[in-house]
DNA sequence: CAGTTTACTGTACAACTGTACAGACATCCA
DNA sequence: TGGATGTCTGTACAGTTGTACAGTAAACTG
């Protein structure tokens, strides 16, 4: 539902259902004919758009990169450095909320080091380094620490809180009972720090 | 190898081989004739041990629970609360360096919250629930702070860095060169807040 | 020693996997 | 109009999946 799987062509709504049903079941979790029945067509046609299973895998990946790089683009790019991040920030988590696919999906992706096939980590690490390029060139966004942890802290600040929230959700209900007060739930706090030298 | 894949009955090699590659693959990446081959024994063997798949994760969710239990229990008692809790800390620690399965396998399972059929998060809730329970009552630790959010702490802190720790690695190498300098890689900072009330 | 339980192998089976391909239908350009 | 191109279905196939089971070898029990 979430990526929009109602009109939209066969062929996207082949791949929203695959994001879909990756982010829920893993790709090896996922049949080719479970991805075709979500979206409303037959197995051949899956492999008609995108032949493999690995395409398919591709495209969706490519899907992520862009909804991050339309994310970003649709920031304001006006006032200070600091604002502007936090635009982007702002609407990056925007974005991740109306697509909780898309958190399950690069969950399983990047915390899977080991055995993934796909490049998404290596992507978005690239895109983050290129918005903090830019940002310390055009403005004033703090140099005193090497650009890597600031590259670094930003993928770990927006994408760490994603991952470990889960956990921190199940254990505080199982904790505080079911129908959680939720105001008492303890805060994740998530960063970098340089390391001492 | 890294559970001692070595020696032992054919049932704890199973059960061994079955962590080894969940860790590695996840459970529906592993096929029951790869647990078997890798443990050296036929298929039919592992279903007469474990009868299903089911069953097989089952008693590799308990071995980890125990690895806990055991680690928690060789720590020292004495000395202060604090001190007992560093060395309790120190030595699920040290377990999980020698079983660097486990963490590749709690990883998957813990991010999995939707689609996960084990009750692993929740046992381990449970462990760190009574190990807390039983530091405040023998001796002082803090108490002002709820035991939830004390608990979800020792959760966060020992886990949430394991998890994070492959996304960091894997963008320092691609941020500052295969061959990394290693010393100028940033730190994880991860723990809870008490939220603003 | 015989008898019984347990450990273990090998094979069998139905269900499911990813992929290939022949053909039906629609759309578009000449 | 007619051919070409692209969308889409249905079926087919070889390989893998989890599980069942008959039978052999070994270990234990009396």
């Amino acid at each position: 539902m979430s990526t929009g799987t109602e009109d939209f062509t066969a062929k996207a709504r082949i791949r929203n259902a695959a994001l879909d049903l990756f982010a829920d079941f893993g790709e090896t979790g996922t049949s080719m004919r479970a991805i075709a029945a979500a979206a409303g067509v037959t197995v051949g046609l899956v492999v008609h758009h995108y032949q493999t299973k690995d395409g398919l895998r591709d495209a969706v990946e490519e899907r992520i990169v862009d909804l991050f790089d339309e994310a970003i683009a649709q920031a304001p790019t006006s006032g200070g450095a600091r604002e502007v991040a936090a635009a982007r920030d702002a609407s990056v988590a925007r974005m991740l909320e109306q697509d909780p696919a898309v958190v399950g999906y690069l969950r399983r992706a990047l915390l899977d080091a080991t055995g993934h096939k796909g490049m998404i980590l290596h992507k978005l690490t690239d895109l983050t380094a290129r918005q903090v390029a830019t940002l310390r060139t055009a403005g004033l966004a703090s140099t005193d620490h090497p650009d890597s942890s600031q590259v670094i802290g930003v993928l770990v600040r927006q994408l760490g809180q994603l991952f470990l929230q889960p956990m921190v959700d199940s254990a505080w209900e199982q904790l505080a009972g079911p129908r959680a007060p939720e105001d008492g739930k303890p805060r994740l706090v998530i960063g970098v720090a340089d390391p001492e030298s």
